[in-house]
DNA sequence: GAGTGGTCTAGACCACTTC
DNA sequence: AAGTGGTCTAGACCACTCG
């Protein structure tokens, strides 16, 4: 209807997905920027030609996945600070106010590089872009990580100035890149650190290591980022929510 | 209509949210055992007084909790391996055949206790009964748990034969106390373990150990479970998917 | 008070499973 | 062929937010 030159994917899906993918396309090109309300159902129906019922089942399917909320009375709002918080389940927040002291972030290096079999398999290209971070929290080194990116999605992200990224990644892909993490794996180990990341942590060559290793996903199902971080095993804390 | 002797909470909550609770707790009496089809839409509608769209929303609630699933064509049915996936992620499958090899579980000990103010505090009760139980896979233990449960949901568990309970303890609470757990949070870190704990492990005094502490929560939201899991930090895999 | 999303209804047609 | 859940429509009324 709007644009049929870019008709994308649109083999027989019903007809609330396809919908969910135009807007949630609409929201990652920055549409609806800020904290103003997205079109109601009604303006929705009548320019999608759809019913209001199908509209709203669009829009509580990206509620659900966490791109959107909804308030009874007010509206329909971008969600930005999507997956945030999952971000501060690996600190001990041990400080006396467990406020929302988000870790400082340090850029160590960036790199064009071949990525490791391992990771290539994963997402699906071993052309990738590698970021070493280092996160502080109260200028204590709590995590290293390794983070590799396909270079189609994000390329020219290894030479973007280090403050216009800010200490979140997910959000900085959703402004720049268009691509929002829809969800994510994570895998929690244990080992002893390389010599390397024992200095970068400030540990002991003998001290051990929480390792976690991530994949995350786009809305469309695709791996888009792959990373491990390791911090100091005595102050590790992992949270989780099953089910 | 059918039982209005145990109205339960009829707090003007809307239609399809009292339908579900209605039709978990049918489903926790044992109602509709095996792998039979619950009645349809379109009976549930007619004997609840609803519309089928009503049925409809409430039936998926439960679905999106894990209670049931459904089948285009087939029916609804229960989901009984509900949650087993989420017991196999605490453990190092480097098994060759990394198949279901359900650890085998021993109870080293049950009693009433008063429950330590930490877990009084998330159970709502300090009248608790404790299960001490380990976990071993191919004769190596692997996990020692020490779970509490509340005593007013849960007595008489502390005297049931070991054999009745079987490898899996959620299972088992829907079956005899009809209690389903809906979800959990869980917390991961490392730590030295109590002598005592080492030893059940067969572990070095100054070994580390990764520790899992769990509250699981019924469908009302209710804190029905704590367990601190201890098993070898080396050999430790814990899985997670988030968002 | 106008507009929003939340609930609920009563249908229709379709895709699929089962017999 | 009959029955099931999946999609979609076109309304209704309500609870809530905001100017």
């Amino acid at each position: 209807m709007m644009s049929p030159d870019r008709l994308e994917q649109d083999n027989r899906l019903p007809a609330y997905l396809r919908l969910r993918d135009r807007i949630a396309a609409r929201v990652a090109a920055g549409e609806w920027t800020a904290e103003v309300a997205l079109p109601s159902e009604n303006v929705f129906a009548r320019e999608e030609g759809l019913s209001v019922g199908t509209v709203r089942k669009a829009l509580q399917q990206l509620v659900s996945e966490g791109l959107l909320e909804r308030r009874q009375g007010a509206g329909t709002f971008l969600r930005k600070p999507a997956f945030e918080p999952t971000l501060f389940r690996f600190f001990a927040l041990q400080d006396a106010d467990r406020a929302k002291t988000i870790p400082v972030s340090r850029l160590v290096a960036r790199s064009l590089q071949t990525a490791p079999a391992e990771v290539a398999e994963v997402l699906g290209t071993a052309d990738c872009i590698r970021i070493d971070r280092l996160r502080l929290l109260k200028d204590q080194p709590i995590l290293s990580e390794e983070i590799w990116l396909p270079r189609a999605r994000f390329d020219g992200i290894e030479t973007v100035a280090e403050g216009e990224i800010g200490p979140l990644l997910y959000p900085f892909y959703l402004e720049r890149f268009g691509t929002f993490v829809a969800h994510a794996e994570d895998e929690v180990s244990f080992a002893t650190p390389p010599a390397e990341i024992a200095r970068r942590l400030g540990l002991a060559a003998d001290a051990f290591v929480a390792v976690i290793e991530r994949t995350a996903f786009a809305l469309d199902g695709s791996a888009i980022e792959w990373r491990r971080a390791m911090g100091p095993a005595r102050s590790f804390r992992y949270r989780s929510r099953i089910g």
